[in-house]
RNA sequence: GCGGACGUAGUUCAAUGGUAGAACACUAGCCUUCCAAGCUAGUUAUGCCGGUUCGAUCCCGGUCGUCCGCUCCA
């Protein structure tokens, strides 16, 4: 169990992904790919039943609102690639990148625009550079050192600095000066080359988030579909970010899919709706299986917050305890205030008017953004890892403990024998059911066997045709969590599943 | 991107400068009336590229990948 005696090895999920079919290393036969990932016949499954819930939940059957009465939300389905002035607007192009510089000495790296020299006055010897934030009592210490009681001094950003005067500065940590590198540009989007000329002019990016896909859609989806303010627009799909660490499994991952809602309100009810998706995305998550102890509502720093959040009310993150980040949480959802930046910067860059205009109360305003974003790629590895359960008195030593509705097979039917009798009467059922649900026909190999394959990919019901079967019609069910067994009627079957896979939340 | 460790079947682990082996898993058959049982047979590996060598899985270099620590994380 989670957090209890037996601590749950990171290693040990991985390799059942892959044994079973749920996660595979992108391109493993040429030996992989860093930070991208396949899913398989399994994981497919499991990612498109999370996916449609969220969207069930989003589209289908929003929430109620503040007034009592269903909100409204509609959904949107926007390009990967987009006129790349849509990312300079968003502050992508130019706040997605950071200079970074290594140390030499230390190894250390840190970003060059939050390094601060401190230039003496007389600009003799060397020139000492701190992180920012760095203690005032530490940085007069290493002064005194370095320049006796003389400490009057200038500080600048170390990206003011020429290349040429790197050799006078000592790193942070370091002891010698000019072990910094000359800084280099991470730059966090991927870009791709539209058309068949290959040219910076041509240059287009793969988007880092769906929102945006949304923000330059809002005047479409206004002008067409009869919504009111407030209301808000969903997007799933594929978002990419050059990670500099990719990491944890499908956690950080270069390719991964994103749940975004923008939720458009008027500015002075903002802070209500902010709150309303803070306290429905944490239930959802819970509906989605994921228990309390190990999920987590942090607001973020004011020091971490986006650049588009930074005017706005702040940032919520839905965290998870995953198995990698224990006792530690990691992110699986922000639900940030992102106030008008959004709109306002297209509406600058774009030339086009992205006001709303209020008919009853005759007022024309650009609309405050509730942004609930959740990651559909992480979201998956939480319901594993939240569903990996060891027992190490049953044969497989572990199951996966989905909740029947998430479950990538919802039954498995199983002829006790591979005689005559049993087989047919299974593959009646199969096709009986499989009209319905998603179910495997498991005719070979001894029934443990099957049993045990089942509880790694987490089937919640198998179905077992044996010699009763042919005089009473009656079949066992099995329950992948207690093990235990009941017989019901051959006819029940469906009912049965029906009523045991209801929907979440 | 930096530093360290590592890379042999699906998994866990052997072995060797000269034919790469086991267990479990997997597949098939037999058997089997409920939890990876039994019997028989079978598939599957030295990440990739290069160098040294008569010969390299082993030694060396590079590369790719993994893990840990930095760094980053909208």
């Amino acid at each position: 169990m989670r957090g209890k005696e037996i601590m749950i090895d990171m290693k040990d999920i991985v390799a059942l992904c892959k044994r079973r079919g749920f996660i595979f290393a992108a391109s493993d036969i040429y030996g992989g790919l860093n930070g991208f990932w396949d899913f398989g016949p399994l994981g497919v499954e499991l990612k498109n039943n999370l996916r449609d819930q969220w969207w069930k939940s989003m589209v289908i059957t929003p929430p109620l609102g503040l007034d009592g009465k269903p909100v409204q939300i509609v959904g949107l389905d926007s390009a990967i690639i987009q006129n790349p002035k849509a990312w300079i607007a968003s502050g992508h192009v130019g706040g997605f990148s950071d200079p970074m510089v290594d140390c030499r000495e230390t190894k250390k790296r840190y970003r060059a625009d939050q390094i601060i020299v401190l230039v003496p006055k007389d600009t003799e010897g060397s020139w000492l550079a701190f992180e920012e934030g760095t203690d005032e009592l530490l940085k007069r210490k290493k002064m005194v050192k370095f320049w006796g009681s003389n400490i009057l001094n200038t500080a600048t950003l170390l990206t003011k600095f020429d290349i040429s005067d790197y050799d006078k500065i000592i790193a942070p940590d370091a002891k010698k000066a000019g072990t910094l590198t000359e800084p280099r540009q991470f730059n966090l989007m991927l870009d791709t080359y539209p058309g068949v000329v290959r040219d910076d002019a041509h240059k287009a990016y793969l988007r880092p988030e769906t929102a945006q896909g949304i923000f330059l859609n809002f005047k479409n989806v206004v002008d067409s579909s009869r919504v009111r303010i407030p209301f808000g627009i969903a997007q799933i799909g594929k978002a990419f970010r050059n990670e500099v660490t990719p990491r944890n499994f499908i956690f950080r991952s270069r390719e991964f899919e994103q749940m975004e809602m923008e939720w458009f309100c008027e500015p002075d009810e903002a802070k209500k709706w902010h709150e309303f998706w803070i306290e429905e995305r944490k239930n959802w998550w819970r509906s989605m299986g994921l228990t309390s102890d190990n999920i987590l509502m942090r607001p973020h720093d004011a020091d971490e917050l986006a650049h588009y959040a930074k005017e706005g009310l702040g940032t919520y993150d839905v965290e998870y305890k995953f198995p990698f980040t224990d006792p530690g949480f990691g992110e699986l959802e922000g639900i940030a205030h992102r106030c008008d930046f959004d709109l306002k910067a297209h509406q600058e860059h774009s030339g086009q008017k992205l006001e709303y205009f209020d008919q009853p109360n005759n007022k024309r305003f650009i609309p405050h953004v509730i942004e609930p974003a959740a990651g559909l790629t992480r979201g998956v590895l939480a319901l594993i890892c939240e569903a990996y359960t060891i027992d190490e008195t049953r044969p497989s030593g572990c199951y996966l403990n989905f909740l029947p509705a998430l479950a990538p097979k919802k039954a498995a039917i199983l002829p006790l024998t591979a005689k005559d009798e049993h087989v047919p009467i299974a593959q009646k059922l199969y096709m009986e059911l499989r009209e319905e649900f998603p179910v495997d026909l498991d005719i070979k190999q001894n029934i443990g066997k099957r049993y045990a394959r089942q509880d790694e990919i987490g089937t919640p019901y198998c179905f077992t045709i044996d010699n009763d079967t042919l005089s009473d019609s009656t079949v066992t069910v099995r329950d992948r969590n207690t093990m235990k067994q009941e017989r019901i009627n051959l006819d029940n079957v469906a009912k049965y599943l029906r009523e045991k896979i209801k929907p979440v939340s």
